[in-house]
DNA sequence: CATGTTTGTCTAGTGTTTGTATAAGGTACG
DNA sequence: CGTACCTTATACAAACACTAGACAAACATG
């Protein structure tokens, strides 16, 4: 039961993984990425600790680091002691237990079986899921402060973790801020990790932050985009008129549950309109013109 | 886990610098600035560390040094292998100046400069006092509100860091939050990493918890100590009732720029008089006995 | 002004890295 | 048997990087 039955051969998860199948076969010899499984007639049966790898040296790649070398940090990040969940949703009822119980250590164990399914991953299917649900149940008192509190923390701490480094680099530079008065940050670290796994830099200043100053640090260092992000709305409007200037001067995406397309529309803001995941990828896929005020 | 360990071939890092390929390996030739290890092909292979060089070396020359002066500056910069135990302060400036430029690559080089030191004597002797400084030029309105986002941001990304795994070992526990309404918890994490340091284990719920919670919690994981910061003395005096509630049942140690000996009194707590290390170390060399309500 | 040094850039010739292509042959399965 | 799929081994071109040397513009100095 453990070893599951979605193993694929070397056409398929090509096609799976977006590379070609010689290419497969190239990095297999010359980095050892890969040691995939054999049939019984020597063909190659990948799996998805596999594609794990493949994914992640992607990832270096797009950073702008060369094969050979992002072949290497793949295989060295390898945490090959969890065996990766079937379903990461599966994932979400057990986090929210651990928390129930204040058990920090089973919490944060939990969490290393998530992001061994890659970062993107874990926290499209994981984190943020859990994260809705929190707050759900806060809201329905299933749980108190105390628990949200606690959960948030441990959530916090991984994804800063991850956010080692992520203002280095050459890509596209997004600053990344919530307005004054919002506290809510996780969303917002969750969009720039997102970026940065696409290359992108990231310069954050977290919650509770003027929107004055947002626009005077971006007279200094020339972000490519801006990205606000509230959960209430309240936030936005009690800075719309700075928000509108920043907008007219800057590429600036709204974001959060607190952003409405009434509100991008009349501050002249674009609007995130997914979750975290989904948006930063649109901004990465799509990225605006670099422009200065 | 994302990325520290890269490596960069010539052509992304002279993008990421922004000096011509051929540049940079004059200066290596001429100034000894970088010797960047090699491939097995002899491709030459950038850190970050070299990174760090050629942006120092840049900033002096955009102050009109002359290009060989400036490697040389750049060069006895280096915080890494930099030995300065007599005078960890001299960080602090150089750490102002990083948040001044928003120039978070040389925060987080200082940073690491700062810690190579050892954790309790970084926290000490550097963070702590640059916390404080910045907290001073912030009232005097000498930085803004931006800048100190920008460094607390980085500030609190190298504490969790330090955190990871606090929760797990065999010692006293110590339970970790501030009270309703307060929201700097940089001291109170600082606090938290000498108590791991000294063998405890640490259950964190950081800012802004109603003190309730803080109770409801300690029923269940009985620590040994609980610590309430609160940097302004309203939020403890807003949450009288329920800490004096807490003292009752638990040991208690009220700390941070809010705490006085009369409010400490008068809700049964006890009181951490010195700096966040200093009280920490004092908590570990003499912990209260075990006890519960 | 003339002289020498510093500095960034360019060239030529050679070697490396990397993705892909090809040949020759084996496997799976109706 | 035929067809689609897979295997290894080898080859190759394009992109990339290396060294050594040269050179002109900028700069300093007598």
């Amino acid at each position: 039961m453990s070893a599951r039955d979605d193993r694929w051969r070397i056409k398929e998860f090509a096609g799976i993984v977006g590379v070609p199948e010689a290419t497969l076969r190239a990095w297999e010899r010359r980095y050892e990425l890969l040691a995939p499984e054999r049939t019984a007639g020597n063909f190659r049966l990948y799996t998805r600790d596999d594609e794990r790898r493949i994914r992640s040296m992607q990832a270096h790649m797009a950073r702008g680091i060369a094969p050979a070398q992002a072949a290497g940090l793949a295989v060295s990040e390898s945490p090959v002691d969890v065996e990766p969940p079937s379903n990461p949703g599966a994932l979400i009822e057990p986090l929210l237990d651990a928390a129930e119980a204040f058990d920090a250590t089973r919490f944060d164990a939990l969490l290393d079986a998530a992001f061994s399914l890659g970062n993107l991953t874990a926290i499209r299917d994981v984190v943020l899921p859990a994260l809705r649900e929190i707050g759900q149940r806060w809201e329905t008192t299933q749980i108190s402060v105390g628990h949200e509190h606690f959960a948030s923390h441990l959530i916090e701490r991984r994804l800063l973790g991850l956010a080692k480094g992520w203002e280095a680099g050459r890509g596209p530079l997004a600053l990344l801020a919530c307005p004054s008065g919002e506290r809510h940050t996780l969303g917002l670290v969750c969009f720039g990790l997102v970026l940065a796994d696409r290359g992108w830099r990231i310069a954050y200043l977290g919650a509770d932050t003027p929107v004055d100053q947002i626009l005077d640090m971006s007279a200094s260092i020339s972000p490519t985009a801006v990205v606000l992000c509230a959960r209430d709305s309240r936030h936005v409007t009690s800075s719309a008129g700075a928000i509108a200037r920043l907008a007219a001067r800057h590429h600036t995406i709204l974001a959060g549950g607190g952003a409405t397309a009434t509100l991008a529309g009349r501050l002249g803001t674009a609007l995130a309109v997914e979750d975290p995941v989904g948006s930063a990828e649109r901004l990465a896929a799509d990225p605006p013109a670099e422009s200065s005020g």
